[in-house]
DNA sequence: TCATTAAATGAGTGATTACTCACTTTTGTT
DNA sequence: AACAAAAGTGAGTAATCACTCATTTAATGA
């Protein structure tokens, strides 16, 4: 991974929707597949090629490289995975509609309805992620931009209204992070479940409101 | 990774030890070096090599394969992980010494110190992991196997004792096991921490207690 | 000191890889 | 129907890879 702005291409994403070919659609999804079953590296272009059906040159002429595979099927999954943090997660419980403990609900159910939709395309990023210091260096303050500051205003409101304990926002913050973040991973990159069952969300939501102590 | 039997591999491990040469023991720490950077996908035997000041034949005439080196590197971690969860961890709460709230402080405790230790093959270990299904299935049962049991009586003494709710043990065990697993991967694979300070050990403790909630 | 064993070397090998490019086929436009 | 543009092909290329093995060097023991 080359130090090939990342954020630049999230940002450019929307500018154009091109219009793609049904081999183009279907390396894709191939590569995706197996990309997220081997990681990256251990796939090659004749494997992607063999199993889409087309020749191995046909990748390269919508592609350009390898890496720019990877991209095209990281890149969207990065735009989205942010803009499906909808407002709306933040602002029920900023109106008084709705608990601190329900707010942790929906923003838990919210996440696993993401990955659970983009499950392989999750794998194929998380694979690459956690052995490209580089990429985590420009994405995870990224994720946080996009998700400290609206958090820390839920925070401060629960804590006014006596819900949660009175600690530093960044605490509560981390402490909500490792636990969500954790759970996913866990779940979905280390287990290889599909979905998640209400129970076991409930179970991840009383740990993080009450804990396992009486 | 072949279906080598890797439990097998970790059950002969104390037959024998056998002497290494230095230049052994150079390409060993250099293989763990880049592994755990890299992967091992990405890192070459040459550049072991060249890093290790050897020649290449040398790998392979003490280790015969690449993958034998990364086994090298991974079984003995293996097995000090699981004997690195002392009896006295558990012991401990059953003799009616300490709280379960200190019993989970220990085993937190006692996990971190062995992964600041061995971060590097933790790292080269995690990052084969995560996409080896066949490894995923032959070791996940087998932590299960080493930790559940003992998890399991401790977590009833401790109902007994009224000191944690009356869930069924596995969820109990789930809710610990995912949240200090989830802190573990996140701290040291992917933020690449170093340590862990004591303070954040008591946040995670008091989540893992009593939650954020009042 | 010498013979034997062990350790190490590095040029070479066959296989694999990402990619190129001349050519062919398909699609779209007039 | 003719032509241009777009899509696709697959043989070939240079580079890289894990590994081999004849040879050299170093260590050991009598």
């Amino acid at each position: 991974m080359s130090s090939f702005n990342l954020l630049d291409r999230i940002a450019e994403i929307t500018k154009k929707s091109e219009k793609q070919t049904p081999k183009q659609k279907k390396i894709l999804e191939v590569a995706i597949t197996t990309f997220a079953e081997k990681g990256y590296s251990n796939t090659s272009t004749a494997e992607i090629a063999k199993l889409a059906g087309v020749a191995e040159g046909t990748i390269f002429k919508h592609y350009g490289t390898k890496e720019n595979l990877l991209l095209a099927i990281m890149v969207p999954f990065l735009k989205d995975n942010t803009s499906s943090l909808v407002d709306e997660l933040f602002t029920e419980l900023m109106d008084e509609k709705i608990s601190f403990k329900q707010f942790i609900r929906n923003l838990l159910k919210n996440r696993i309805e993401f990955l659970s939709k983009n499950k392989e395309i999750f794998l194929v990023f998380f694979k690459e992620f956690i052995y490209k210091e580089e990429l985590k260096k420009e994405l995870i303050p990224y994720f946080l931009e996009k998700a400290a500051p609206r958090l820390k205003e839920v925070i401060e409101i629960a804590q006014k209204r006596g819900e949660i304990i009175d600690k530093p926002v960044i605490q509560i913050t981390n402490m909500i992070a490792t636990t969500i973040a954790g759970f996913l991973i866990t779940r979905f990159a280390i287990l290889n479940v599909d979905s998640v069952n209400d129970n076991e969300i409930e179970e991840i939501v009383h740990l993080i409101m009450h804990g396992i102590g009486k």
